[in-house]
DNA sequence: CTGTTAGCGCATTCAT
DNA sequence: ATGAATGCGCTAACAG
């Protein structure tokens, strides 16, 4: 029955006039601060719901000097991953109230869009692929709390990222104790500090043996970029017998030119990605790969930003998820011992 | 040389003191809005530049009542082309400064969700997967700014889908040219309206050959379904020769689980999905299916969007836009004609 | 328990 | 061309 008095959204003074009750009152009811009588808490109830009133944030923002958002910078949108990421997010912060803005860098001009994003938010979380280290270094001088992804430690400053190091040595190794010996590693270590670090333990799985690491084919992480490896290599005289790419999309385009041209995999030949995307598992052979945590990766984000925010946490910290190896029949190793593929 | 007096941030206070102007003059300046003179701009300038300062947003948007935000709100982020879709929105916004603040439901009570949404942004963009109709209402109802995206029209709001009933339409009769005559629609209609229009093309390229119409197999659109309906047809004494499925997802898992049991495909049974993910051009035999241009779709919404907040445009549009048919081997109908064998 | 009031930081009249 | 003053809507002292 309320007469809002034009199609403008209803203000705390309609609810209180309505309520006959001032603006304090009806804030504290809303907000469940400080004490209320009942038959307050009643009228102003009624009266909001009547008007359909929500406080406009802008106001309550400025009022509090708090945005209760978060800002997350992403490279992309495009694989499944980010996806996941951004979901396990969202999930977390919309649990515990905060919104969610979000940006996507892609080869634009971030720098100003970053200064912007930071005014509205109270932090922000960048994925390491996103941005480049003096952009990060721009907003922990702003004081901008700062979460990274993926991203190599910087002092004072939480990260989050999942392993990668280990879970590298070990696919490494598994190849090699499966008669495999001339491996190469199908990835530009410098494209971020995951691929470095499965770079390395490809490396150390290496080492461990005593053989000699060799250079990593530095090759964009694109489909692209798979096939014309693969291209190469059907042409070569000599050739590697496995390929431990450094994602799966690298791994799916080089196994398929691969086959195409006549080799078999894994008997020739065996591949491995990272990522698990959808396709390693409905291709054939199954792609070998390894699953990374991505909507934990990104829920767990959120908190320790959320934390920092809040300041209930002094110490910065730097988490690492663990991941999982995906057996398929790709690498010709299936599993006696390990986890079974999940199928779909 | 700036001595910021303390941790927080500076304020337009700070700059106007630092440049010895008032804060109107420091506003018009940032602004670009009214006269200045050169001196006082360059002032302005130097000083906020070296107090890093940016206006705070919540400040901004309380004085010009506007959030310079948008809100958008997906059903998940889980396949691809949601992540398409919401980079072609990020890019539009980021063009043109506008935020965006996403939500995704997954089941959520995103009832009280959405009012708050509503009260930080300028307007809201809907994907139909996401809400039940009368959360649509309820906003419009508030006067919110309504977009809807892959959504049966609703009367004076805007809404932007792809075209689906024509390609299902003219991707059956395809099927029907090349002598398919059990063709089977899989996917529930009812899951969405884009699964509904689908069905609508399959059933009319049925009705224009005066063939009857099956009932469509009333699945919901997972890999988990799509499996299940192939065991299922594996089993019967009588199956079709075609399966039209809703989506990529369905088709894939039937495509598997079919080939497993030993059928071929396309010889014994067609198969064909729709949104072409990566794994559709990964398992053998390609998957046809058909491409829905996300991002422009995003795009395009953010677009929409924008003109109805700032009420450039009062009638209501309703925009559809193209598909493209993808025809890989598992349809049987290649372009050229030749079905190539595979190798196996 | 409730009302009055003073900001929060910025854009914007209205004077000058 | 510039400055002083007002208000955007809300929260949080501070009085009563």
């Amino acid at each position: 029955m309320a007469s809002r008095p034009t199609g403008r959204p209803a203000t705390i003074y309609d609810v209180a006039a309505l309520a006959n009750l001032s603006i304090a009152t009806v804030s504290r009811v809303l907000q469940g601060t400080g004490p209320v009588s009942e038959k307050a808490r009643a009228r102003v109830d009624q009266a909001a719901y009547e008007l359909n009133y929500v406080p406009l944030r802008a106001a309550r923002s400025l009022a509090v000097q708090r945005h209760e958002a978060h800002g997350l910078v992403l490279p992309d949108l495009a694989g499944p991953f980010y996806g996941d990421l951004l979901m396990g997010y969202e999930r977390w912060a919309a649990e515990h109230g905060q919104s969610v803005i979000i940006t996507v860098t892609q080869g634009m001009d971030y720098r100003r869009n970053l200064r912007e994003l930071a005014s509205r938010v109270d932090g922000i979380v960048v994925h390491g692929n996103a941005l480049e280290r003096t952009a990060v270094q721009d907003l922990r001088r702003a004081k901008v709390p700062v979460v990274l992804i993926a991203h190599p430690p910087v002092t004072g400053c939480d990260s989050v990222r999942s392993e990668s190091a280990t879970s590298a040595e070990r696919l490494t190794t598994r190849l090699l104790d499966h008669g495999r010996s001339r491996l190469l590693f199908v990835g530009d270590p410098a494209s971020s500090y995951d691929v470095s670090e499965r770079y390395a333990g490809f490396s150390r799985a290496l080492s461990s043996r005593e053989l000699p690491a060799p250079e990593p084919e530095r090759v964009p992480l694109t489909e692209q970029a798979g096939a014309a490896l693969a291209t190469k290599l059907l042409q070569a005289t000599t050739r590697p017998d496995g390929l431990v790419c450094a994602n799966d999309e690298l791994a799916l385009a080089a196994l398929k030119i691969l086959r195409t041209g006549g080799l078999a995999v894994p008997d020739d030949i065996v591949v491995t990605g990272w990522d698990d995307v959808m396709a390693a598992r409905y291709v054939s052979p199954g792609l070998t790969t390894v699953r990374q945590p991505m909507a934990e990766l990104g829920g767990l984000a959120a908190q320790r930003l959320h934390e920092r925010i809040t300041g209930e946490r002094a110490r910065a910290r730097n988490d690492v998820l663990a991941t999982q190896l995906v057996l398929r029949d790709s690498c010709g190793t299936r599993p006696g011992e390990t986890q079974t593929p999940r199928n779909g």
